[in-house]
DNA sequence: CGTTGCATACCTACCGGTCGGTAGGTTACA
DNA sequence: TGTAACCTACCGACCGGTAGGTATGCAACG
């Protein structure tokens, strides 16, 4: 059957995507070299580039298959929830929790190869962030109008979130002091709460 | 005079620097060659390593020269604070400015190209990065202690710090719609009083 | 049922160019 | 006369990418 043979086809294309970000995960995109990804996928040079278009483009499927990760696993999640607060705090705790699992390296790429793209395949991936951004903007602005936020900039307040929340990928280490669902917590009490104490307001 | 030529080479050593951190920061330290930063520099490949030993140990002397600039404008101008609330508010706010400012792009490249160096180099990065990790958790350990601050975990609140003054060379754009001072007392409001009014306690 | 036709998935062999790095010479100045 | 600051010319390895060939399997046709 016809479609049997795309749905190999597919799997297979979506194998050389995983094992192209392992490696580019570990290296970094310029320091990966085509024949990398070839070795680890089997092939000789010449038979990957049977499956891709170019290194460039390579990179630009890892990256809209890691933002389909990541809208499947964080954005959809919780863009249903009713109330706004709740909605950011759960949101902060999925997106750190794919974070530090690592189950998707595409995730750990787009964070750091913030500036590799160039032209439109730069363009695509930037808008799709900027989606998040205006999600997070969003509900920013919602909580503040419900009287359930203080009236801060919902940009920087968004960005504040994004930073603590994806500056994890730098340093996070499974074997490290602090386990993931502590850092999922603390970030958002501090988030949500501050350092300080209410008397020292 | 002997003395007048050793300051002419290290000026001319440090102009090398500055020159192969502004493209290094523009390209990335993979996509930026040798011959790039020799002609930048107005040598020719060969003309260049006279002055360098080889292409890592460039990018380790910019980052220790990094790691200067930063001690420098931040951490020994705030180190002096008594207050430690104060100390942290200081220190975010000029951490910020020397992101946004873009005085030291040496500076950007030690966080963007957080794992790029290997072995020892690496490790001595690593270790002057840490002291600043060190700094900040002391500095909420005290807070905390003072009953300045509510009882958080020091080295999760550290990273919520950093991830939220460091990202920010992810996004900034000077023509962007933020003015950066206006960041600089957002990020420390938001990370000190949190997001939620007193009310919602 | 056998043959033909054609697409997919891979291969070997190679392209021009660039990589980081160096040997060994020249120039200018103290 | 020595030395720092450069140069030309070159090294072997590797870069991303491609031309052109081959093995395999399936589908249509006689």
């Amino acid at each position: 059957m016809t479609t049997r043979t795309v749905d190999d086809a597919e799997q297979r294309h979506r194998e050389i995507l995983e094992t192209a970000a392992r490696l580019i995960c570990a290296r970094g995109y310029e320091a990966t070299s085509i024949q990398d990804i070839a070795d680890a996928c089997g092939l000789t040079k010449a038979g990957l580039y049977h499956h891709i278009e170019s290194k460039e483009h390579l990179l630009l499927e890892i990256m809209n298959y890691g933002m389909d990760v990541f809208e499947e696993q964080v954005l959809t999640q919780v863009e249903s929830i009713a109330d706004p607060v709740e909605r950011l705090r759960t949101c902060m705790e999925k997106n750190i929790l794919l974070v530090t699992r690592g189950w998707s390296k595409e995730v750990t790429i787009i964070l750091h190869e913030h500036a590799t793209l160039h032209g439109r395949a730069r363009s695509q991936i930037d808008a799709r962030k900027k989606k998040y951004v205006r999600f997070l903007e969003k509900a920013i602005t919602e909580a503040i109008k419900a009287g359930k936020a203080r009236p801060v900039n919902p940009t920087v307040a968004a960005f504040a979130f994004l930073g603590m929340v994806l500056w994890i990928y730098k340093w996070y280490r499974k074997d490290g002091s602090v386990a993931d669902t502590a850092i999922a917590r603390g970030m958002a009490d501090l988030f949500f709460h501050g350092l300080l104490p209410v008397e020292a307001r």
